[in-house]
DNA sequence: CCTTTTAATGAACACGATGTTGTGTAATCA
DNA sequence: TGATTACACAACATCGTGTTCATTAAAAGG
């Protein structure tokens, strides 16, 4: 049903097919593209687009699928490496390797991921971003931690945390990739462990 | 240009094409909804709609610019309250009112917000909800904060924050409302000063 | 290299949603 | 009550969709 075609026509025609659809993204955004813009602009039949492709929203989370599976590949692989390296070690002020190759990956894809990913992007995909980096967290937390000191429930706090790199990701993107992948996972490592109110530099006006 | 109209006519136009809107969202979702749908639904004629509106997007933005209204409103009017009673005191252990007002209104408008926060909701609505808590937090940090102590840019500390609350605002609508929004807004109070690392339980592991 | 297979093309099609327009009706306001 | 105007109804051109068919061209395989 799903065997792997390698017909060279059909390869680029998928390939052209997803770069203007990339492409268009960026100029006008998801909803605006219309099969006729993408396939006149690809300069391919529109007849042949839907041999591919059941409508723009199959293109889309085909779109999405591929770099979701990507970016589960890479942290996955990374998160295994720490699992079985540092398996009891807890670095307070040291960057998630996994978290870093995440920043790797959206970098590598930036064009695309920053319309997913911006205002105008798709909550669906957010959602799978968070799912990849709440996958990790999960483990985390439930290796490591003492559950008589769990203070809130786990559900809620898995969510504020990969929110909250969901959100760092967002503004990363926004400002332009203004900082390198390590210097984020570090900077997101710092805040978690240490809270936000302290690296605000909020903890002393109480503890004085 | 934009006086009020207080024709009854209208008002109960305007007020039936946005009720049947609303659930049309939580039914089939924004990008399925036609005007047709809508009209038909609503029981009013088509060419009625576009004397209101110009389309689908711009009922969506003028729905949602009202919801974001009240929800500004409301949370600043507690937050000039807290700035001005407790301007120098920062409570650890107790959380924001204005947080409470907000899961309050959220609470309210429950069908619709759902909807929009919702997997296959809108980034841009998403976005504005985050903006409300961030010109808050920007204020709490500006006003707290030793900036010798501040660890990390503030831009990114205040997309920490603000993407985090959202985050669990949105599990906490997945999760039907399981709590009341004073519970919510203390468990992101404890989670944000303490930080999520200790409340998970795992600061220990790193000090003894 | 030649034959077979099949992807892509171009044109045509019915269908449905859009946004606009003009006329008549009925509700609202002053 | 009389003037105003929001609404209903119907018709319209326009556009995008998804499908079909015969035709052409390119790739695969022997």
């Amino acid at each position: 049903m799903d065997e792997k075609k390698t017909d060279r026509r059909i390869l680029r025609t998928r390939q052209k097919i997803k770069e203007t659809f990339a492409h268009l993204m960026e100029v006008k955004g998801f909803e605006a593209i219309t099969i006729r813009d993408l396939t006149e602009c690809a300069d391919i039949n529109r007849g042949t687009f839907y041999l591919h492709y059941l409508d723009k929203y199959d293109l889309l989370e085909k779109s999405e699928d591929e770099l979701f599976e990507e970016m589960e590949r890479l942290t996955d692989e990374a998160w295994e490496d720490v699992s079985r390296d540092q398996f009891e070690k807890v670095n307070m002020n040291e960057p998630l390797p996994f978290i870093i190759k995440l920043f790797e990956y959206l970098e590598e894809n930036y064009d695309f991921i920053k319309v997913l990913l911006g205002p105008n992007g798709n909550s669906a995909f957010q959602v799978r971003v968070k799912e990849v980096i709440q996958k990790k967290m999960l483990d985390k937390f439930l290796i490591h931690s003492h559950p008589e000191h769990m203070l809130v429930p786990l559900d809620y706090l898995v969510a504020y945390v990969s929110s909250a790199h969901l959100g760092v990701i967002q503004q990363w993107l926004e400002r332009g990739m203004d900082r390198t992948p390590q210097e984020m996972a570090l900077l997101l490592s710092k805040i978690s462990n240490f809270g936000p109110a302290y690296v605000a530099g909020l903890k002393e006006t109480v503890e004085e």
